[in-house]
RNA sequence: GCCCGGGUAGCUCAGGGGUAGAGCAGUGGAUUGAAAAUCCUCGUGUCGGUGGUUCGAAUCCGCCCCCGGGCA
């Protein structure tokens, strides 16, 4: 791959659609210029697949420093929130960070700012969780709701338990956003360029390397735990293999829906790329 | 060879005399803490072929082809 020649002093970001090769380039940077590998992918922070989320494996784990990567419990909740909190005493270390992941949202929060909302508690979460779609509308304000997809559930959710959390509503946090941690200018921001067709081709090969190397075994090692609510379980494939070992599913099929929810997945990275890191320095991938 | 089903969008299929519709796939988009999540938009395809009936056929009739199953 051709490392771009970039300023030594200034975090780098790498930003990509799932598979195109972005870890790698972030482990030649590395290796090269020195400084910490950061993980800004919602999935790989999570300690039961590294297979199935296509985490760096121990080898190149050991030719890098690298953070935030399966460090969190499969059962556990995290988010953005988290996440932020995590990478800003990185930022300041000694060592300079390249921040790779595929996750558009961790990367808009660094170097464009989130509202500083509390984490919802998990009885807040419980509650929402069990009322319907027009009872949460309901309840959240007029001025938040006309922000609002209100069709996306998620969204609506989320605006209710902001304002049931901290009494405050979401669109009063959101006009109290701070600046950016990381503003573009003090960072060196790369994002990844696939060609969709090469892109999907390697996405098909990519998981039947997964099941090569045992993401079956990954999976069911969790079998007993699964719970379709927890993020982790979320991770494309997991609900794929978990079908496939419950017998709901023939393991071609279940191949087949994982590479699907894969590609559908690399659309809407492109989607997020496209619109939002307008000012970033496209990067092609070796093809 | 005969009998019964069936041949409709890339796939699975619904419909059935007034020139066609759903799910999935695909496309484009949204995205302020579950984001590998969640949500929105977009459906012309020789209705197997051919002849006929009809003002009008994907829909009815004849013949032919193909795929299932059954009987010989």
């Amino acid at each position: 791959m051709q490392i771009p020649d970039i300023p030594k002093d200034k975090p780098v970001l790498i930003a990509g659609p799932t598979a195109s090769g972005k870890s790698a380039l972030a482990l030649e940077i590395a290796e090269r210029d020195g400084g910490i590998i950061v993980n800004a992918d919602a999935s790989q922070v999570y300690d039961c697949w590294r297979i199935l989320t296509a985490r760096p494996s121990m080898e190149e784990e050991a030719r890098a420093r690298h953070r935030l990567y399966g460090h969190i419990r499969c059962t556990e909740a995290y988010s953005t929130g988290h996440w932020l909190r995590e990478v800003l005493p990185l930022l300041k270390g000694p060592r300079r960070a390249i921040i790779v992941g595929g996750t558009g949202l961790y990367f808009s929060a660094l170097t464009q700012g989130i509202a500083n909302i509390p984490p919802t508690p998990t009885e807040v979460r419980d509650h929402a969780d069990a009322l319907s779609h027009d009872a949460l509308i309901a309840a959240v304000d007029e001025r938040t709701l006309a922000g609002l997809d209100v069709k996306n559930r998620a969204r609506v959710q989320r605006a209710y338990e902001v304002q049931a959390t901290t009494g405050r509503t979401l669109a009063d946090w959101k006009a109290d956003t701070p600046p950016p941690e990381l503003p573009l200018s003090d960072a060196v921001p790369l994002v990844f360029e696939a060609p969709r067709d090469w892109l999907n081709a390697r996405i098909t090969r990519r998981f039947d390397q997964m099941l090569d190397m045992g993401a079956l075994e990954e999976v069911r090692a969790m079998l007993d735990q699964y719970d379709p609510a927890l993020p982790a379980f979320r991770a494309i494939g997991v609900p794929e293999l978990i079908a496939h070992l419950r017998g709901e599913l023939s393991l071609e099929d279940a191949r087949e829906r994982a590479t699907i929810a894969t590609r559908q997945f690399a659309k809407r990275q492109r989607t997020w790329f496209r619109a939002r890191m307008q000012g970033w320095t496209s990067v092609s991938p070796e093809t």
